[in-house]
DNA sequence: ATTATATATCGGCTTTATTCGATATGTCAA
DNA sequence: TTGACATATCGAATAAAGCCGATATATAAT
């Protein structure tokens, strides 16, 4: 995780998807708003976001999700990316008493 | 401090810092306890440990300290290193709230 | 002064990360 | 079933990290 976190953009994805609503303003354009919010985000709205290439930003996301910090649905043929909230809280535990 | 903590090694000697008399017992034959352990672990007992070369764990104490989590006192030809708990603690509270 | 010890820095080699364009795969729509 | 689109994977080039031995520097002891 540490690893997975040690590159800014990688960090901006996972703080975006803290508040998709805020940071991803025009998504929810293929579903209703209550499934994809849920669900996550899909890639091409945070590759536009991240400004950085599609495989990029595909295989930062599949790194953040073997790293544990995020976790995918696919709907059709959108793959949605939403945070790993469960992980994540296990991880900032873990800092708060082992650092 | 991600990319700083990003490395096996460099986690350890964070963690082992928190507890020097627990993770370094021979240290402070060169000063009195008292003294030694406030003012940190030396380079060489680090290394020991840490089973990494003189050079290597020299460029991870700068390292480390340059990223803010840990701070050097130098006691004749020697360097301790200790924690920067004030920098460690506001790096937890961001993590605590930012991710 | 010379020598010994602790730490820092340098040079270089190897491994891993970053990043992209191209291509493959998988899904939907006509 | 063909074409369009979203995402994943591949291959490769460049940059950065990891690591060590050798050397430099600073301090201490003789």
């Amino acid at each position: 995780m540490f690893k997975a976190l040690s590159n800014k953009t990688r960090l901006n994805i996972l703080q975006w998807l803290k508040e998709p609503e805020k940071h991803f303003p025009k998504q929810g354009a293929h579903l209703p708003k209550e499934v994809s919010y849920k669900g996550g985000v899909c890639v091409g709205d945070i590759q536009e976001k991240a400004e950085a290439s599609q495989s990029t930003v595909s295989h930062y996301l599949n790194m953040m999700q073997k790293a544990g910090l995020l976790e995918s649905v696919r709907y059709g043929q959108w793959t949605y990316y939403r945070r790993n909230e469960e992980a994540i809280h296990q991880f900032t535990e873990f800092l708060k008493t082992e650092i």
